[in-house]
DNA sequence: GCGTTACGAGTCTGACCCGTATCGTATTTC
DNA sequence: GAAATACGATACGGGTCAGACTCGTAACGC
């Protein structure tokens, strides 16, 4: 964040923070109607906020870092599993994919996959949020093979694309308009687990 | 396409179709090149084919319409499972999941990500696009059924999304930036034929 | 050769935007 | 109350772009 800093003092007014949470919610609710980070104006932003343009640029030194605060914004919790079930756990993760606390977060997320391969400082965020999310089901996994429930010789990296994969791809690119998305985390799981050839 | 008709018979000077080309080829060059859909500008287009704007204008309504043709340029030529083993056919198929003959489809499809949401033009275009190599799977994943090598109750669909998935994120999304790539597909492959739960 | 249409190049108007500066006002510390 | 800083609003110069238009030229059928 670069407003709002841990001024020790200032002689005059302080910035307001009720400014700072409007151009924050602007920026978002306006990604979330379908503007394009790009077509995204800070203009807009003000107007919206209800706020001056300066306003803006004396927090942010431009678009690209505004940004990069709004986005962070979208992290959200970390789904918990329960520790239980090693499947239970891995429905939970899976079905958390792309599910967000902030509603705004799935119409957002698809603008983030061209940007995420044009700048460095965004893909950086782009894996800040999914990485800590990587862990968790890495986490899962593993104990799965310490309990002997999966086997020992899978490769943990190649199967947590395999979870979250499906789940992405129809949840960000609408990859097949007729899959049920509702049930789709338990059923990726379970043939994950399963396998499909015929024993 | 919008130019180049099947006009019977025209009193004046026919169009270029060397025109046609160079307008098509540039925006797919731009595109390649990082520009994204929206800072694409039909003036840039225009120079880089090495055209006049009104050669653009009189072919294509606007820049949504010259898009539209030009992607389905990048459509490329499907891949022919050989027939032989199901498990190497779903390599194959899966191995070409974003892999198109055009190399300049790599660097564009994840400009689509966005733009298939919000446009249904672009979201008919992106599904025509796909659902023929959806179909192909399909077939293969069926053919393998019908063999006994595939287990019969599994859902060929959720079946799909698990062996598309991890292909289309790591390639689109480069959601895992240490996974390797290069050996994904006949791992993903075995992967979701054996399971993962220990037995 | 004549009418017709296309060509590349360029111009023009009206938008929209960026980032800065400047208003008068409000809110804080000293 | 004075100095300092914030506020929303607005104006500014500089820039890009869409589309429609205008050139003089080129290619076609008749």
């Amino acid at each position: 964040m670069t407003s709002t800093a841990d001024a020790p003092r200032s002689p005059g007014r302080p910035r307001s923070i009720r400014a700072d949470e409007a151009i924050i919610e602007a920026t978002l609710d306006l990604l979330a109607e379908g503007s394009t980070i790009e077509a995204l104006s800070i203009e807009a932003i003000a107007t919206r906020a209800g706020v001056g343009k300066a306003t803006i640029y004396r927090r942010w030194a431009g678009k690209d870092a505004l940004l990069l605060d709004a986005l962070r914004r979208l992290k959200g919790v970390l789904a918990q599993p329960a520790g239980h079930s090693v499947r239970d756990d891995l429905v939970l993760l899976v079905g958390a994919i792309g599910k967000n606390v902030d509603p705004r977060a799935a119409k957002i997320m698809p603008c983030l996959a061209p940007a995420v391969n044009r700048s460095a400082d965004q893909f950086q965020l782009y894996q800040s949020i999914i990485s800590p999310r990587r862990q968790l089901m890495r986490e899962v996994l593993r104990r799965g093979i310490d309990e002997g429930v999966l086997r020992a010789d899978i490769d943990v990296e190649v199967t947590m694309a395999l979870l979250t994969g499906p789940m992405l791809i129809q949840r960000v690119l609408q990859w097949n308009p007729d899959l049920d998305e509702q049930a789709l985390p338990e059923r990726v799981v379970d043939a994950v687990l399963e396998g499909i050839r015929a024993r």
